[in-house]
Formats: C-alpha cells, structure tokens, sequence
DNA sequence: CCAAGGTAGTTCGTATTACCAACTAAGTTG
DNA sequence: CAACTTAGTTGGTAATACGAACTACCTTGG
C-alpha cells in the first residue's frame, strides 16, 4: 500500500465520518423539527451572541440566508434580535431560554446517539481519537 | 476532568470536524455546480449501480426527493437510468461516462483541499486516526 | 388464474434552504 | 457634509426535502 493509498483511505473513512455523524444530527433535528442549520445555529448560540453576518461566516451562509434562518427561528422563540448600542445597524443574535433548553435537549440526544459508536472505543481510544481530531481542526477554527 | 467531560470534549471535537469536513465538500460542489447532496450521489455511484429507492436509503432521503436530485443530475448528462430486467417496476441509476469523470476530478480536488489538515498529523498519526475511525464506523456501515 | 394487496417510482403541492441583486439605514472618511 | 462603506432586509428564483396521491408492476391466496 503506498502512501497515497493510504491518505485516501484515511481520507474516505473522514468522510464516511462526516456523513455517519451528519445522519445522527439531521435524524435528532427533525425529531426536533430543525433542519441541520437551525441545529448548527443554537449551537452555535450555546456560547456566543453574534451579530447576523459573524453568524453567516460561521455557518459560510449568506446574509440574506440568515435573515431567513433567524426569522423562522424567532418565530418559533428559540432566538431573539437584539440591537447593538455601539451600532445602530448591527443585530446580534441570541438564544431565548426556550432555545436554551431545546439546545440542552439536543445535546443530550446527540450524546445518546453517539454513544454506541464512540463506545466501540475503549477510553483511551477515545482520548487518542480526541487528540488526533484537535490536531486535524488545529486552525482556521471557527465553530 | 470526568468521563463524562472528556466524552463531551470528543463529541464537540467529532462535531466540529463533521462541519470543517461538510464545509470542504460543500465549496468543492459549490465550485462544480454540485450541492452536497449530490455530490454524496455521484460518490455512491463510483462502485455501486443501486436502484432508486437503495439510494435512497442510503442517503437517508424520500424516494420522491431522489427523483427529483436522479433528474435534475440525468439533465446535466451526469448519470442516467436503466430499468431492470428482473423487476420491471425497478429503475437503477448509474454514472455515465462524464459522470465518472467529474467525480474523479471531484476527487483529486477533495483530496487537495483536505491534504493540509491531515498533514498536521504525522503519517503514524494518520494511520492511527484511519484504524479509530473506522472502529467508530464499524457496524451498520452503508456509504 | 386472477383479484387483492404490496412494492417501485413519479408527480404534485408545500415549506425550507440558499443564492444574488437591489434596497434602506447607519457609520466612516476625505 | 457628501461620498463611500457596512449591516441587514426584501424579493425573485432554483434546489432540496417531505408527504400524499397516483401508476405500473410484481406476488399471493383462494
């Protein structure tokens, strides 16, 4: 096996990965009636108040997505609008205690749904693993 | 640090590598004209000449919204129908041959765009992180 | 053998997601 | 302070996705 095989198997099995955990996320969202966005978005709010367009970065969404996006959201009571006092144009963004709660919800639920796979790991697996992803994030890290 | 912590820690790490991963194949569809959706369907095409409704499945999509990504990716000349002849009633997709060739190129330019991150690890690093992904993504494997 | 029921795909109607372009309101700068 | 820039919204369009209803084709029980 050559070392190029080997990248692109490490790099099919990455996105296998990528598709297995999306599953989960997208089956535990619209459990919760959230697309994958919406659920990307609380996430997002868990521990930041962004203003619109930081949001659109983070998500590598349009503006005019997001408007949508917060609308919908907004309706529902999950998030809030709020007005920055230094900038009368900005709009930050930020999860209603209602939105709190569902993401506390949702989080519980993507645990649950993780744990078999992350169980076939003994725990110091898991640490490696762990590790091994913080390298591969290391940086441009944003979310 | 409990388990339960460093549970929550490998979860968040999985998480926010799903999304760097969903972020890169999104921009190289993007840059191909192709969601990420269908870019899933041309990768499952490479080795695989499923019926409709398979595709489906593995997908975790409605037949109806397969027909819809099946004719829209037809149109494009990308891949094309053939009705089995053991199941008249069955219809099974599969890659033409510009079908094959963009997802090759689609390939090459996944493999780039990725080959920064996984060159943070060492190469003993990335054979390590191949064998515990695909521990995580033993069983119930389709895709 | 064929009527009843099940399966495979398509079509239709609707909501959401997403983009771009055009717009308004609010800052910033020459 | 006029000209430019930035933040967000609105409107138009296409793609994605679902569910329900439909057609065509098996499969089976009487």
């Amino acid at each position: 096996m050559t070392a190029e095989d080997s990248a692109s198997a490490l790099i099919d099995a990455l996105v296998r990965s990528t598709f297995r955990v999306t599953g989960v996320l997208t089956r535990i969202g619209a459990e919760n009636d959230l697309s994958l966005t919406q659920l990307r978005v609380l996430g997002i709010l868990r521990d930041r108040r962004p203003r619109v367009t930081e949001l659109a970065a983070y998500l590598g969404l349009d503006k005019s997505t997001m408007s949508g996006l917060i609308d919908r959201a907004e309706r529902r009571g999950l998030l809030a609008r709020g007005r920055s006092p230094h900038d009368g144009r900005a709009v930050d963004v930020f999860l209603t205690p209602a939105g709190r709660e569902l993401t506390q919800r949702l989080d519980v639920q993507i645990r649950h749904a993780l744990a078999p796979a992350i169980g076939r790991l003994e725990p110091g697996q898991q640490t490696q693993l762990h590790a091994l992803l913080e390298f591969f994030l290391e940086p441009a890290g944003t979310d």
